[in-house]
RNA sequence: GGCCCGGUGGUCAAGGGGUUUAAGACACCGCCCUUUCACGGCGGUAACACGAGUUCGAAUCUCGUCCGGGUCACCA
């Protein structure tokens, strides 16, 4: 036994397996040419972000689109950082859009697949035997370096104005003798794993991303730590041995990786594995008073995914925004596609953009009245109760009253070639349809300036005379322009336009006052269905409670 | 500061030497449709960060500058 393999042994005796077993107990996939296997690897800190659900779709899409699988890890080896129900709140949000995972952490403390453990905490032991094999190699040591004396050393850097960090002549554990690891690991002094870097500075890497393109960098210089004291790995000790023998074959990750590439590079190298390919994505930021930055968890709310489940976006709403950014193509092809799965568009990580998109919340909306534009009214109904049931308690009680009132006011105006879009969110549905509800209902009469309270009396006293609930819309409409000329408008909005001196207004303002009375509001879907749908006790109810406010 | 990445209208972006008087979508404005609003239709405002170079020709290639972002932990 040489110094490495007596060090190794001292460190790590009582790891039995190989690397070498490891490759057969995780063997290469059987898949078919050019599948992907793909993974989303969160870290479970209580807290899904919209960036982490966007890596996360691009990542299952790759994984669709080429037949391949999407594999969910969890990279628990930050105790510090660790919450309690954090993997539970991850899932939730992942599964709440429909990202679900092929293989791998799929419920709390549940798993599937043969690659796991799929939990990083309990990977320990495939970590340190990787670990006991580098140190064989030389390529890995211990460092007894006290955190004290890492800050002097960082100290010392600065003042004489060199790269910090330890690497090269700093690493001060990197040349301890056999004999002097030995003294210091049985006085049961506390250490880490390093990586025995190539210190050769002049060296580049280039490598080939699939959303950047081509990046060349310095190698790697720095003795990384591998393993934390308490013998967990680093997160790109993890990466390397994870995603070898998991099999990945694309590592699609938020772009605030790519300056760790080389030390990735340097790693899967010392390993002996072959390195998967490699997509950066761009995270999403947020407009801040003219500059860009990332959207935050602590400055926006919209930087968490459940904010949009709070406030009610439909899931297809907000990957089909995704979508949007993910390829500028998504919308061409939706005009083409209306009706196909937002699964079965045609990805390409290629055509993701190298630059960072800014979050737009008004593009969401839009996007989301679309699709919420096309949904059955039963849908849009049934959604709205299962979202009110935990939102909002009041909404939820009303529409679950009377299942077929609410629907029905879904109804007007949808299933056409134009439906209304107003709708963005559930949320938004409320004020949407209170003047259905007396219990929701808030009476304005406020009236456009050009109509008095008077007229306003007059034209309601004439229109309940010729009220009839069973009018067809053309008969209903009639009665209104019928009254017109007795109250001083006229049915004819092009002969006001031209005289305007001769009436007091036209059937739009007649109309207008009657839309006030029945809804306390100037602006609503067509008035007839309304009219239809409260019936003829409430039509009538809040016409003479109209009246009397017009009166007093 | 070192090392990376990026920069086309307010936003997302197409375009990768001549087909560009630079597409489309959102937003905004106007008109039309119309009993309101919405929908829809038509039209409009608005952009190649800057400077050198290469070239007959540059948004497109090269270099420099500037600006924005990332990263330099026993966090991921």
């Amino acid at each position: 036994m040489n110094d490495n393999e007596m060090l190794a042994e001292l460190l790590y005796g009582d790891i039995s397996k190989t690397p070498e077993e490891y490759e057969t107990i995780y063997p290469p996939r059987k898949l078919k040419e050019g599948a992907r296997v793909t993974r989303f690897a969160p870290s479970p800190t209580g807290f899904l972000h919209i960036g982490g659900l966007f890596t996360a779709f691009v990542n299952k899409l790759t994984s669709l689109n080429s037949g391949g699988l999407f594999v969910l890890r969890i990279e628990d080896t930050d105790k510090k950082r660790e919450v309690s129900d954090g993997v539970s709140q991850l899932i939730d949000g992942l599964n709440a859009f429909e990202i679900e995972s092929d293989e791998g952490v799929v419920g709390f403390e549940k798993e599937t697949g043969d690659y796991g453990p799929y939990h990083q905490s309990k990977r320990k032991l495939i970590y340190q035997c990787i670990a006991k094999n580098l140190v064989q190699k030389g390529l890995a040591y211990p460092c007894f370096c006290s955190a004290e004396g890492l800050d002097s050393l960082r100290a010392t850097q600065e003042s004489e104005n060199v790269n910090k960090g330890y690497y090269g002549k700093w690493a001060k554990c990197r040349n301890l003798s056999f004999d002097e690891q030995k003294k210091l690991i049985s006085s049961g002094k506390a250490f880490v794993l390093r990586l025995r870097a190539d210190t050769d500075e002049s060296k580049r890497i280039v490598f080939d991303d699939m959303i950047k393109g081509k990046i060349e960098m310095p190698q790697n210089t720095m003795d990384l730590v591998l393993l934390k004291s308490d013998g967990i790995p680093t997160y790109h000790f993890a990466h390397a041995v994870d995603d070898h023998y998991m099999r990945t074959t694309h590592v699609i990750r938020s772009d605030e990786w790519i300056a760790s590439v080389p030390l990735h590079i340097a790693l899967f190298k010392a390993c002996d594995f072959k390195a998967p390919k490699y997509a950066h994505v761009s995270p999403i930021m947020k407009d801040d008073e003219g500059g860009k930055r990332k959207l935050s968890k602590r400055k926006d709310p919209e930087a968490a995914v459940s904010y949009f489940v709070e406030n009610g976006y439909p899931k297809e709403s907000v990957m089909e925004y995704l979508l949007t950014l993910i390829n500028s193509n998504f919308e061409d092809w939706r005009r083409a596609n209306q009706a196909a799965k937002q699964t079965d568009f045609p990805f390409n990580l290629k055509k993701m953009s190298a630059s960072g998109a800014l979050f737009d919340l008004v593009k969401l909306n839009d996007v989301s009245k679309n699709v919420i534009s096309v949904m059955t009214a039963d849908e849009v109904y049934q959604k709205t109760l299962k979202w009110a049931e935990t939102y909002d308690r009041e909404l939820f009680d009303i529409f679950s009253h009377n299942a077929e009132y609410a629907t029905n006011i879904f109804s007007i105006d949808r299933g056409t070639k134009k439906p209304r879009k107003d709708i963005a969110k559930w949320s938004d549905i409320k004020d949407y349809v209170s003047y259905f509800y007396d219990a929701l209902n808030k009476s304005d009469y406020t009236l456009p300036e050009n109509i008095s309270n008077e007229d306003a009396a007059q034209i309601l006293e004439e229109y309940l005379k010729v009220f009839n609930i069973n009018d067809e819309k053309d008969e209903w409409f009639q009665r209104i322009k019928d009254i017109c000329p007795t109250l001083g408008y006229t049915p004819n909005v092009k002969e006001f336009k031209k005289t305007p001196e001769l009436f007091k207004g036209h059937v739009g303002d007649v109309s207008t006052v009657i839309r006030i009375a029945i809804t306390s509001r100037r602006n609503t879907p067509d008035l007839y269905s309304i009219i239809r749908l409260m019936g003829e006790e409430k039509t009538k109810q809040r016409i003479n409670d109209a009246l009397s406010f017009f009166k007093a």
